[in-house]
DNA sequence: TCTGGGGTCCTAGGACCC
DNA sequence: TCTGGGGTCCTAGGACCC
């Protein structure tokens, strides 16, 4: 085990927030929102008065009567996100991005170039201060956990190192919320227990926490309460998954709602995928309702898929047959697609499906392949003049309403190193 | 008449196989 | 014929994270 605190966590503060402070001076010192119907990032003047990210606008408006809403940038938050990573990657390849905005370093190899783990944070924060304008906070300890979790004690714009020789000490007094793994749910499955400290949870009598919130989350949180955190810095990551989803307003759950919506919703998923030689075999749809209870329905392929059609058609049919359990849910919010088992798949051999024990999709048949070259066509022509160029007719319809898909691109996680 | 969009992992029950 | 255990896969739902 390690007992040198080699591990930084580099977080920007309120990051999208500000972004918009710096392009525009004029939002400075204010409260201000990134978003409209939900809040997606929040400024440390607006969090003053309660308004966090993922809360309703309405909510936050009420909170903060003066809150100031801006449109997105989203360019600039890629731009920027990536440029603040760049600079951790000037110290060390062994960089985790975690976010757009927060990722994980191990300096451990260059400490003889570079200086202590402490004076290389420091110098990270002074150039993304300095060289992009932006705060960012960074934590240095031990372990990823406690790392995380000190740079959220440096917040806003900070640096907090943890003593490994004092880590106990450092994290008991935490309140239990601010572990990795602790959301709403759990926290009041604590609370109710008593449990309020890191330190708390870490007395809980053996098998408790097991029997209250299960044995893996059990077993998870009694070890980062004791600081036994073995995660290492992964620099690569394969995606198991790869979805698209699209809240709709209150709409009737008909036929005319949701199947307009599934092509664009299959054709994103599916030419993310083919654009990574990727397929899947198990499709999953969701659909919420007005009370934001969702339901979800899925199927296993024997053959992997990533045809935009194929998926598109599997797609309808779950989304029919999950409303048909459901016959006294008259609104729906929201319908998602994705794709999981994923598994390689170079393009040649992008097999089509079988759908649902539809015979005219096999791979061969005179539809299957007009299939495949349809959208072999299409990426081609994308790759060439860009995603708009070409798109499915009334998945266009849709895009007045939706949101930008600038922010979608933000919000995807790459689904691997391979390009086609 | 405004609660987004992208992910990961876990659990429980049932089917099926050995 | 009755009875049992273990493993794997699939489905649906849920908690959590950014």
């Amino acid at each position: 085990m390690a007992t040198e605190a080699n591990i930084l966590h580099a977080d920007l503060d309120a990051f999208y927030a500000s972004v918009e402070q710096l392009l525009n001076p004029d939002l400075r010192g204010k409260p201000i929102a990134v978003g409209g119907g939900v809040v997606l990032a929040a400024s440390y003047e607006a969090k003053a008065f309660g308004v966090k990210g993922g809360m309703a606008g309405r909510k936050a408006r009420e909170l903060c009567p003066h809150l100031i809403f801006v449109g997105g940038n989203f360019g600039e938050y890629q731009r920027l996100g990536d440029a603040a990573i760049a600079v951790l990657n000037d110290f060390t390849p062994l960089v985790e991005r975690i976010s757009i905005d927060e990722a994980f370093a191990d300096v451990t190899g260059c400490t003889h170039l570079f200086g202590s783990p402490i004076d290389i944070a420091t110098e990270i924060r002074r150039r993304v201060r300095d060289q992009l304008g932006l705060p960012i906070s960074v934590g240095v300890a031990r372990t990823k956990h406690l790392a995380k979790i000190a740079s959220q004690v440096a917040k806003p714009d900070g640096l907090v190192a943890v003593d490994p020789s004092h880590e106990l000490e450092f994290l008991h007094p935490l309140p239990v919320g601010m572990m990795w793994g602790v959301g709403p749910v759990t926290e009041t499955k604590l609370h109710a227990q008593a449990i309020l400290t890191i330190g708390d949870l870490a007395q809980a009598p053996g098998g408790s926490l097991e029997r209250l919130l299960g044995p893996a989350a059990g077993e998870k949180l009694a070890a980062l309460a004791w600081n036994r955190d073995k995660r290492e810095i992964r620099t690569q990551h394969r995606a198991r998954s790869a979805g698209a989803q699209s809240a709709l307003g209150r709409k009737p759950a008909t036929e005319a709602v949701y199947k307009p919506v599934l092509p664009h919703l299959a054709d994103r998923v599916a030419s993310r995928l083919r654009a990574k030689a990727r397929a899947g075999r198990t499709i999953t749809v969701r659909v919420r309702f007005a009370d934001m209870r969702s339901i979800t329905r899925s199927v296993t392929l024997d053959v992997p898929i990533a045809t935009t059609t194929t998926l598109a058609e599997i797609a309808e049919e779950l989304v029919r047959s999950a409303l048909a359990d459901h016959p006294c849910e008259r609104v729906i919010t929201l319908v998602a697609v994705s794709v999981s088992h994923l598994r390689e798949q170079a393009a040649i051999q992008l097999d089509l499906p079988l759908g649902l024990g539809d015979e005219k999709n096999r791979p061969g048949t005179r539809q299957g392949i007009a299939r495949f070259s349809a959208d072999r066509a299409i990426d081609a022509v994308r790759a060439r003049f860009g995603r708009d160029a070409v798109g499915y007719a009334i998945a266009q319809l849709d895009r007045a309403r939706s949101v930008p898909d600038a922010f979608r691109e933000l919000a995807e996680k790459d689904l691997g190193e391979r390009d086609v």
